[in-house]
DNA sequence: AATTGACGGTGCGGTAGCGCACACAGGGGG
DNA sequence: CCCCCTGTGTGCGCTACCGCACCGTCAATT
């Protein structure tokens, strides 16, 4: 592989795309482009961690369950970020997992090579503070939107940022799946959806959602959107 | 000032107490024992961070707020923990802010001095990791807690995590101002405190709660509790 | 002793979201 | 071609919580 296909492909997960190059060529011995399908289960609550992901064009969540299977999104994380940032908190264990949730493609790196990469405290190590920050601002932002926010409005956040880490406009997700990232019953997702197709805003049809005005939404959604997305281009922009 | 009180001293913040003795001796001088009353606040919301607090005897809150003044608590923190976080996160900013809870002291340390002993990537810094991560653990439970959990349990949970971080049992708090933490209504507060008092569990009068009976909390808990505590005691304990 | 303000109790109608149940439709597999 | 499974629409009664409003009570101040 050229240097040119190495950068451009690199390209692809913006993280990784922010760090000088030498310290790219370090790393990329161990990178290796993966693909992720739906559903997959990256980490596990409460078990160690043995790789991290800089997803390119794959999407996934992390994710709590309670004890009776209720459950709630906690962070939606793409080619904006990386996936496993408790590998570098602790040993022991994440208290959250992780499932894929638009199948695609990442790099995954393991967990030493990661390592003697982070502890040189150098450019990924203060990249990875700044994330972990970018990442603490979308759960929070998440936590009282929960509390405050109607589900019509947490549908359009929700589908914002699942489409500003997508490739097109269109997610594969049912409203079920929906329902249980936002914590709702899938009839509050489907009541939701409904208005926002009768308003001509996205047409959805057994798992498949079409994005039509992206305007429509960004008009309805509350501020916790437009709020997380600026930390996110904070860290990663200008 | 001996050796023995310095010890006894910073005992009092375990986060401080769990550090190597050669660790705590360099930044002994930029310690300061200060007083927060009740209210102050510590960190304001997208302003740059000047010192950060260990707390001995005072509680604080992380605090979220939106445009139309809803609120809820993202995180409480007290003898157990360490106040600005965000400062080794960015240059920039604190997402959300930090507002004392609890009158008392605590330990303050200015930007410089904590950062000196950060950057030798030693002990204080893979304990910070650690932290935040009891620290995330606490916000995402807290958030599917907002989402399926009762006031009721709630207040449980928000109860045994304050006396958790106080020196007695009582708290100085009034149902206004748990209901600003719990992002509910004060008379939602009144009405869960009311069974409480009413089961013998807690005994209130004019902004100071007395617990009467921890078991009792325990038993109407939700497992978010236990939970966050388990990650906590693992982070320091054992 | 009187006044004032903070604190807590109560009541009322309204509603968002819940649990449950069932009906209907598209589409893939036998 | 039929069947069945998955995804979606709809209806119903229920509950928790909301917004609002008002009232008693305690405590500190003067």
């Amino acid at each position: 592989m050229s240097v040119n296909e190495f950068e451009q492909t690199l390209n692809l997960n913006l993280l990784l795309k922010s760090l000088p190059r030498d310290v790219l060529l370090r790393m990329w011995s161990g990178l290796e482009l993966v693909d992720l399908k739906m559903g997959q289960v990256l980490h596990e609550a409460s078990q160690s961690i043995s790789s991290v992901y800089f997803p390119t064009t794959a999407v996934a969540s992390m994710f709590c369950v309670l004890e009776n299977k209720d459950s709630a999104e906690i962070a939606i994380v793409g080619n904006e970020g990386m996936l496993g940032v408790f590998l570098f908190m602790s040993q022991h264990a994440s208290p959250s997992f992780t499932v894929v949730q638009a199948a695609g493609q990442a790099y995954r790196l393991d967990v030493s090579k990661f390592n003697s990469e982070f502890y040189r405290a150098g450019p990924l190590f203060k990249l990875m503070l700044r994330y972990i920050q970018a990442l603490i601002t979308q759960m929070t932002q998440n936590a009282v939107c929960n509390r405050h926010h109607s589900i019509d409005q947490q549908l359009c956040r929700w589908l914002l940022l699942s489409l500003d880490r997508s490739q097109n406009n269109e997610l594969v997700m049912t409203h079920e799946q929906i329902s249980a990232m936002l914590g709702v019953r899938r009839v509050g997702v489907t009541v939701a959806a409904g208005k926002l197709q009768a308003a001509g805003l996205i047409l959805y049809h057994r798992g498949k959602i079409l994005v039509l005005s992206r305007r429509g939404l960004e008009a309805r959604v509350c501020e916790c959107y437009p709020l997380v997305q600026r930390e996110f281009e904070c860290l990663l922009g200008k």
